[in-house]
DNA sequence: TTGTAGGCGTTATCAT
DNA sequence: ATGATAACGCCTACAA
């Protein structure tokens, strides 16, 4: 048998009682110090001290409309490319007094879809999604909760969703631009599963465009499409290898897979870039290290996660959508792209 | 002025009207189908489709007792270390059907202490933590809620608290071990910021107790203290060459450290692991697509998170801890290290 | 098997 | 400036 205060989670009754005062002004001098005299003030804030009195969260988004509190909902925690812009991401809602609760979907869209209604569930005021491909009935809830939400990574002026990104296709058009410019005809493709990623897509549309403009067959583009890690990078890069003709360039959906692709090709022989270029997309840390360093699209990873907190909270405190921001994207030519070989 | 049924988020009162029962035995339905009907169970889940309903989450914590929620609190999101054993510890949350949340504390101390209460108040049933250093009132508090709580990332059996992870000295030992083994006597060491950081210093530690047993002074170390981020790396490598007499082997306290020590000493012209051996602790992926591939020590990333969440998950269930695990790591010896060059 | 009703901890609306 | 009290949405005895 327990006594009800012993050693048991304060509740705002408990400091009120010690504070001899009531809960109402117990919650007053939590939520809105100045409306409560500063003797007063001062009793509680010692009852709460001396309790270690924390607020239930559940009790109070009962009954508040606000949790101060959003989520995001990304699709891997598994490497470094979204790990830089939620670091910004989250520095800008902290500043504000704003929490970020994580959940990773794995790349499984009826995971993602979960993982947002958990969310949801939980009374996140806002959420952050990354791209904009899921099912119009996620979408539906979302407005119909009246959540806000932005879609980061990705960008498109045309949908009524906010979004925080870049236009994937338009940059892997220019690194696919550069690469054909130097004399590549023959490339390979190693890409994210397309299927549920708007962004891999979009990504291989603009060398695929490329390629149209410069009125080359698609055939001689090979893609495979393989999940984010650096030994698939290894695995894809071997199979584009061995394939006649043999590709003269490999450009990578992201940097992990060409940080596995470059050490694929070198170890079997291959000089990078004098036999094969290889590039990658993203400017993550592992670029530069890579050797040869890595020509790669640069992402402005803090800035994106800066701006969609701000954007995020714009929007839950004003209630309304903000506009779209598109945010540039550069080329970075570093070694691992040279010329094409005259064979 | 609008009806309240209206495009609002759905109750469990709503749920009930429209299928023509109780608030009761809709909630019965959603937690304890077989306690109902089959005709009745049909007509509810029906309605709760139609309308889209998902239970408040605040309200059910607040008279429920669990929240089927774990929170992990981890120093960063910003490298891939962490990554891999979170993503199998919430594999096997998930597959219990708990879910899990995500926050980071950047390494600060105090902002950690913060997530953990943001965590707790938003009725967490478990936790996870990393290292084992933090103040005694967070502890006090986490008896306080009878929060079930594992340490990972660190073992030790001396500990109330439960742990699942490795020894951190022993693990730096052996490597230490090898590179002293190789004749190497002038050691440079970049390691995260050792205050408030138990893996760290652990592993430091290891390095100087090698040191002590070979007979070898203290000051044939040279430490820095950085950050965790390739580019701290390659810093701390350039200033620990420049020093007299100039170390043989730079040891890291992780893989990134090292992958940009590893650049930056090849980059200033010396050959690794001719001139200089270089090692790592982690064995990312990255470890071996480095040039050369990292000599570094190996943790099972996935097997502790795996054992972590099961540890947790019992915990949990049965209201009393489980017994620490510790997982063994293993030497990863790969080109960066090389004997020490006769000068 | 199903319905009724009380209470979980907090905030907000009224009084005082 | 402070206090009483009615919600908030859900679960769970207890009743029927």
């Amino acid at each position: 048998m327990e006594t009800k205060s012993d050693s048991a989670v304060p509740t705002i009754a408990d400091v009120a009682r010690r504070a001899g005062v009531s809960t109402a002004t117990v919650s007053r001098c939590l939520n809105d110090p100045s409306k409560v005299q500063p003797a007063t003030r001062e009793k509680v804030q010692e009852a709460v001290r001396a309790l270690g009195y924390t607020p239930n969260f559940g009790a109070r988004a009962l009954v508040a409309k606000r949790t101060n509190t959003v989520g995001a909902v990304i699709p891997t925690m598994d490497n470094a490319i979204f790990a830089r812009g939620l670091q910004a991401f989250q520095e800008a809602l902290h500043e504000q007094g704003v929490t970020l609760l994580v959940a990773s979907a794995q790349y499984q869209p009826d995971f993602e879809e979960e993982q947002i209604r958990t969310l949801l569930a939980r009374g996140a005021d806002g959420l952050l999604l990354i791209g904009y491909e899921r099912g119009p009935e996620i979408y539906a809830e979302l407005q119909r909760r009246g959540v806000a939400t932005v879609v980061a990574w990705a960008f498109d002026p045309n949908s009524p969703l906010t979004s925080v990104g870049f236009d994937n296709r338009k940059a892997m058009k220019a690194l696919a631009g550069a690469v054909v410019a130097r004399g590549h005809r023959h490339i390979g493709v190693i890409s994210a599963v397309t299927a549920s990623n708007d962004r891999a897509r979009d990504r291989v549309s603009g060398i695929k465009e490329v390629l149209a403009e410069e009125g080359l067959p698609v055939s001689n583009l090979r893609i495979i499409e393989t999940n984010y890690a650096i030994e698939s990078g290894r695995y894809a890069a071997a199979e584009l290898l061995s394939h006649t003709p043999r590709p003269t360039a490999i450009m990578c959906g992201n940097d992990v897979l060409a940080a596995g692709a470059i050490r694929e090709v070198r170890r079997m022989g291959y000089r990078v870039p004098e036999d094969i270029s290889v590039t990658g997309f993203d400017d993550i840390e592992l670029a530069e290290i890579c050797e040869p360093p890595l020509t790669t699209v640069h992402v402005p990873h803090r800035q994106m996660g800066h701006r969609a907190a701000l954007a995020l909270l714009q929007m839950i405190r004003e209630g309304q959508a903000a506009p779209s921001i598109e945010l540039k994207t550069e080329l970075r030519v570093r070694d691992s792209l040279g010329p094409c070989p005259t064979s």
